[in-house]
DNA sequence: TATGAATGAGTATTCATTCAT
DNA sequence: GATGAATGAATACTCATTCAT
């Protein structure tokens, strides 16, 4: 005797084996981007690593383009996430900046990290270039409202909130490019190393204040 | 009555107006790269700016790849300047990397900085790719070694020169980013950001210390 | 009622169609390359004579280099055939010889037939050029050794190998340059003439010997 | 005092340099196409041997083709001669052919072997092609016809004039394939073994009879 | 006499994308 | 769901040829 499956958990399982699968190709995309970059990746090299083939592709994604699209918008999901966290936590400004610094490191040596940086309007049609561009936006003015928070409440000393942001997100983007999987410091160290050289800065401070919680 | 040019003198204008043409079509194909990518900017196109046909490029340059090349050595002499001049200079670590900041940011906001930054290994050949990473790590290196010797003589409070490095030069990097000649500060100004927010961090500074000189 | 195609024989019958359509674009080349040569022949010459487009033939073979190397092998498999059986037949060291010239000119004639004359090293690149010439090299030998083995048993008078196999050859090679589908007399008929004048020669004998079998 | 040097003299002198060069040109062309192939040698590639630029070659000759042409041209000189004294020689017509046989394999040898050879019409343009196939007509015809009085007066057996002129030509022409200034028969030595081949056949002679004189 | 500079025309090759099966 | 087959579009690169000097 078979088991009488619902034909309904039949459809969600299907559901739920073609989001893997999906899920599959950007991830290979996302490796095979970050190695060989996004023009020097052909759909074959992506079809080959997933032992299919190229038109099969096509069923889970509608474009190249798309394909770099989604990576971008998986890696972004992370940062995201710390800036809503940080958005809602009540913290200082600087601590809750910290929080989404560290989540920012994390999402840029994950896999889909150089994707996220290197996505660039160029490769993008000007409709998804658009939707890229806003998305990064919003990373931007989270960024940037949290320092105003901070040099409102004091947690910051000084400083032009767009160019902070810039800075500190910029330190962030670039790890997407020295970074190895295997050869370099896990990305909570290495947001460590950051949040302490952003807080307290290059010079000595005589004070003996340190990198710890703002007042 | 004719002009008595010496032959001489044709010779050597002659190889000034090659030299001209030269730096010219490396100048249309950095802005070119810049505004479209490296892959989606094609011979013709920068033919087209220059009101030339495609093979008098192949003149001045022997490749496109090698285009990129020059973009990006070129861009990176005055890189390489800042830091020579660092070199010899004496004075903290601290102020001599500064010095080394500023030289950075004037390079990353001209014509050739897109490329600089962007010059990917992924784009070039095994052997170009070789030596255009060795320029890059040279100057990494000599931002690491000011980074030791800031905190050898006290100028520079704690840190790992190899995150340290990262973290400005990427914060650098990604003026190119961002940066636009006609909406962007200049680059005087955002290195003065940049740098009041290297040296001091972002937590106040109880003792009243600022960004001046260091000890 | 539909049809029980087996999926097994489905793929057999789709690997038989490709390798149908592989041949005719070998063929299309032979034909193109035969008339115009090698260089004078585009891609798109061939492409247009099979009704398709140009990158539909790299589906097929994976160079223009490849084409040519494909046509040499498709009009060598005949001599070295004749080569073959020649070497197992018994008869004379002249007699097998004989057969192989008759297999060589029909060789020659055919559609392969220049390109297997004409197949320069020179436009090849290195390693198929190694592997044409260890073919050609292979069939020289072979005429080479027959001609020893007719000296040895009496069947030939005299002659240095060597340049006995490279007149043979050569008066053969260079029906490629001569010959037309439609004007010349068939191969067998060019075979039998040339036969006739290897074993005789231009002297009269005067012993009434004639080019019949061998002693 | 210096010595009156007749004008006409100058431009005598100057005619002679002149065509000095053009043979040198001719000469260094003849040389690298049949390294390299006609297709795959540049007018850069010649003019780098003879150290000038490639304008300069467009002094002395019109056009690659011609450079082609007039290594065909100055190839075939030696052969016609063979045929011219062959023709007015008074000896038998294989004595005769065996005379031209010598001195074709000695023109085949020469620099200018290969381009005689392989001086397709495919690489020429109709008006150079059917010059080109006039003069290896011409030679075909004196082979032909030397063939017949070979037939009439008896010092030839048997045989088919064509055929018999094609086998010959083949076997001297392939020679310009294989040979090589360093490596091979010097061309007299090769004209002997092939002319001894051609008279007497491969078949044994039971009559005693050899490759001499004809009857 | 020779050359630096420029060009027009041509060509192999790649690749994202489509579609019938 | 997956694939074999086919294609349109694009592009780097080469080279014979010209011409002002």
């Amino acid at each position: 005797m078979t088991k009488p499956t619902s034909p309904w958990k039949v459809a969600a399982e299907r559901e739920r084996q073609r989001e893997l699968k999906r899920d599959a190709v950007i991830l290979a995309a996302a490796r095979a981007f970050r190695e060989r970059g996004y023009h020097n990746t052909s759909l074959d090299d992506i079809a080959a690593v997933l032992h299919v083939t190229k038109p099969t592709l096509y069923y889970y994604v509608s474009n190249k383009e798309q394909m770099l699209f989604e990576c971008f918008r998986e890696g972004l999901g992370r940062i995201a996430a710390a800036c809503v966290e940080a958005r809602d936590a009540k913290a200082s400004g600087r601590d809750r900046l910290v929080g989404v610094v560290r989540g920012y490191a994390e999402a840029i040596t994950s896999d889909f990290g150089w994707c996220m940086v290197r996505a660039e309007d160029q490769d993008l049609s000007p409709g998804m270039s658009a939707r890229i561009k806003a998305l990064k936006s919003e990373i931007d003015q989270d960024i940037r409202r949290l320092v105003r928070e901070g040099l409102a409440d004091g947690s910051i000393a000084t400083g032009d909130p767009k160019m902070l942001a810039f800075a500190i997100a910029g330190a962030l983007n670039w790890i997407a490019h020295w970074y190895r999987d295997d050869a370099s410091l896990p990305s909570s160290a290495i947001a460590d190393r950051f949040v302490e050289f952003f807080i307290n800065g290059l010079a000595p401070r005589t004070d003996g204040a340190t990198a710890g919680k703002s007042p």
